[in-house]
Parts: structure tokens; C-alpha cells; sequence
DNA sequence: TCTCCTTTTTGACTTAAGTCAAACCATCTT
DNA sequence: AAGATGGTTTGACTTAAGTCAAAAAGGAGA
């Protein structure tokens, strides 16, 4: 809603959605989406709630999850600034969407305080995308990369923790710096990071530990840094 | 590549992406578009093979794999009649893509004796897409039903193996009769179905048996017939 | 710096699922 | 019908990962 200097032209065409708007497309953009600063902790949307449109992240970072029948949670998906998350159901049943009748697919929680997301109604969007044909092929784009991401993460869930571990901090190593440096720092908490991992904190703890004893890593707090590339390549396969 | 009798207008509009091209256009598509019959175990790509194009199920199953280093294989997908698989790479970077540089991200083989497939190469796909800018839309339902589809997978890979596998049966049911039948033919092998659940033979096989010792379903051969749906329900969560 | 409170780690134990070996069973072939 | 083959099941055992309880380590605020 506020108009806030986060929202600048440059910020807005790191969006991968609106990278090939012009000024005035984008100020259409700021004018028409709605802006968000939560807190640690503060809920972007249950799954019980009606769909109303999707979010990107323009700081901080948020966890998608689900909570099963014995209260345990499940998180699906970290999404990191300049990428979005629940634009699937506008895809899916467009009538439902326009009628009211979808509800988010899962929870969306802040994991940083001072997180900022945009907003986009559906209504807002279907019309942006009606003049812009190109967005398509970004929209397009931007679902084949979450699809290459979806399946390394179920080709990972067959693995065990040590290797589903070892993975992630590869992953995200990559993610993280093209230059050499080799630590980086967990957004999220060990407790979130098991539940990504779909394990519990205990066993996350253990294999952490093994491949410190092992001199593969180091961990501090939330800094890990990659001792022997190698080996945690080895530990990956 | 042979004009065949299975590739009939009303066969091409099944598919999501031509359901609404007109007769010239289908007849374009059927020009452009290569056809092949599969014996069971044949395969349609390695993931070491060059990526030339995606592909359409016609008639059949279509298993996705991945072979990990210690040999065992892991299933991500099965794919039936009317659905594509190895589109991904299409949208992710063009100019590699063009160029040959792709791999396919998996490997593909038949599961049933005849088998039939369409193959698209992707620069007849390209092209395809430019005149026909409603494919876009197209591509993303698409895209988006499979986005959903594995996010339940992966809700489902956390769960432990009975859960899956009624998770699995409900699916199946589900998509195989919108009628009142309560049984259906697995399609795969138990073994692929095993892999496709992230287990071994042993342990579906255990699965199903609690579930038939508790008259929750019986299995004959292929067939499962579901005899306490509400039971089967309570099992999934 | 000292609390209080949350997050993370550790240890002892249990359980689900994987391994290995063998038996069983249904086709299909000759 | 006998054999061969691949798919499936069973039993005995091992191992990875989950559970529960408690201790240790970190942080935020007084």
C-alpha cells in the first residue's frame, strides 16, 4: 500500500515477471499491488483463507509449509527476494479463482524481521497480463525454473539426511556467491531447515556434527563454511 | 513419423496444448510432429542424450527416472495418455537449447508393449508458439498443474510409507473413474511403484498387506479394489 | 552481567524401513 | 507339461532415523 523507497524501478525489474517493463509499466505495477513489511514469525497467509493473489519477496525471506493431522510441519519451498510464490492457482481453474472460490494451497510465514512482500490481486494481474503478452513466456520461464527445482528436491527426498544435507549446503552454496568465498549464513532456523530436509532437529544436529568430525564443514550459529568441497560432493551422491 | 490412424483430430485436441487449434492447425502439428511405437522397456531418452524436443503421451504410460550412483532407481513421474513430459527444458535457456547444449534432465521408458508417442522438436515448437500465442496460456496451465501435482508429492515424501501408499491408491482412484467403481489396474510394475513411493519391493509389499489384513482394500494381481474408503482416508493423514 | 526463554545438542532407547536370501507364483516358451 | 524367467512375497536380521528427556548454548532485555 505504502509507497516506500524499497519499491524502486531497479528493485521492481529484478522481478523476473516485470524485467522487460517500461517506467510507466511499472508504475502501474506500484500503483496497483499492495506492500507489506512483517515481522519474524508474522503469517503472509493461512491455507484455510480465500485466494486473493500472490506475493513476491522483495526482503527477508519466507517459508511455505503445511501442517499435518499430528501438528507436525512440513516446509515445502524457502522463497528468497525478487521470486514469487502462490501464482500456481491463478493458472489453474480461472473461473474458481475469479469467483472467490480457491484458497491458498498452503501457510506462508515471515523467517527474518523487517521481511517486505508485494502483493498482486488477481484481478490486478489478469489484466497487467492481458497487455503484456511477453509476460507470458516470463511467467512461463519462472515456472520451469521452480519445476527443475521441485524435482531435485523429490529426487533429493529419496536420499538419506546426511546426503539430503549435504546437497542443500551445495545448493545453496551456489545460490549464494559466484565468488570464491566458501561460507555462507542459514536464513532460516535449524528447526525450519529439518522440517525443508523432512527430518527432525535431532537428526539434523547428528549429521551436522558428523561432517564437522569428518572436517567437511564448519558450523557456527548459522554460518557454515565448506571445509573440503570435495568430500561434501562425495556425501551428495 | 508414420501418419497413423491413433493421430485423428480428436486425439490431437485431447492434447492441452492444440485443444484449440483449428483443423489446419492440427494438421500442421500432425506434419511437424514425429511418431513413434513403443515396446515395454523401451526407452524414449537417456539423461545423457542431447535434448531435440519434448514429448506427448498418446497411448501407454511413460516412466521419468533417475539413476542414482549407487544404482538404484528412482522414479519422479509416470505420465499418461495426453500429457507431455520434457518440456522443462524448453523455457529455461533458449539459446542453449537452441544450440544443442541441453541434456535431457532425466530418463524415459515405456511401461506397456505399444506404447505411442508424439515427439515436438523444439524448434517446431518455437515456431508453433509464435503464430499461436494462446499456447502460452496453454503452457502455463499446464506447467501449473504439474507444479501442484509434485507439491503433493513432495507433502506426501514426508510422510511414512503406509500414508503414501494410500495416498497413492486415493489419487489413482480418483483420476481412473469419475464412476462409482471402487477398484482399478495399477498401470506400473510394483517394483516401479515402489520406486515411485521412495521404497523398496519388500516394503510395498508389506504395506499392502497390512492394508489388506485389515480389509482396507484387496489386491489381485494388478487390480486393487478399495473396500473401506473412510479407513483408506485415515490411513493418508 | 544476570536472568529468562528459546534454540540446539546429547544420550539412551524404540521403531520403521532397508538388506539379504530364499521361496513362491504367474506367464511364456519349446 | 516341464523348464525358464521375471515379478512378488516371506522371514530373519541390521541399520537409519525417530522419540523422549534432559542438558547445554545463545540471545534479548532488565
Amino acid at each position: 500500500m505504502a509507497k516506500n523507497s524499497i519499491m524502486n524501478d531497479e528493485d521492481l525489474r529484478k522481478i523476473h515477471f516485470f524485467s522487460e517493463f517500461d517506467d510507466d509499466e511499472l508504475k502501474k505495477v506500484r500503483s496497483v499491488s499492495n506492500f507489506k513489511t512483517l515481522a519474524k514469525g508474522e503469517m503472509v497467509f493461512f491455507e484455510t483463507e480465500p485466494y486473493i493473489g500472490f506475493y513476491i519477496v522483495l526482503k527477508g525471506c519466507i517459508k511455505i509449509f503445511k501442517i499435518s493431522k499430528d501438528g507436525r510441519e512440513h516446509i515445502l519451498h524457502f522463497i528468497y527476494p525478487f521470486d514469487s510464490f502462490a501464482e500456481v492457482p491463478l493458472f489453474e481453474k480461472y473461473e474458481k479463482v475469479s469467483k472467490d472460490e480457491f484458497s491458498y494451497p498452503a501457510n506462508a510465514m515471515a523467517l527474518e524481521n523487517d521481511t517486505k512482500v508485494l502483493l498482486l490481486r488477481s484481478q490486478t494481474f489478469y489484466s497487467l497480463l492481458e497487455k503484456n503478452r511477453s509476460m507470458s513466456l516470463k511467467i512461463i520461464s519462472g515456472f520451469a525454473k521452480k519445476l527443475r527445482h521441485l524435482n531435485k528436491h523429490i529426487e533429493s527426498l529419496t536420499q538419506d539426511i546426511p546426503k539430503r544435507l549435504a546437497r542443500f549446503i551445495l545448493e545453496e552454496k551456489k545460490q549464494k556467491f559466484k565468488d570464491g568465498r566458501e561460507h555462507f549464513e542459514l536464513r532460516m532456523s535449524k528447526h525450519d531447515l529439518a522440517s525443508y530436509l523432512g527430518t527432525i532437529d535431532e537428526t539434523l544436529s547428528r549429521s551436522l556434527k558428523k561432517f564437522q568430525d569428518d572436517k567437511i564443514i564448519t558450523v557456527s550459529g548459522k554460518k557454515i563454511t565448506i571445509l573440503n568441497k570435495q568430500l561434501l560432493q562425495d556425501s551428495a551422491t
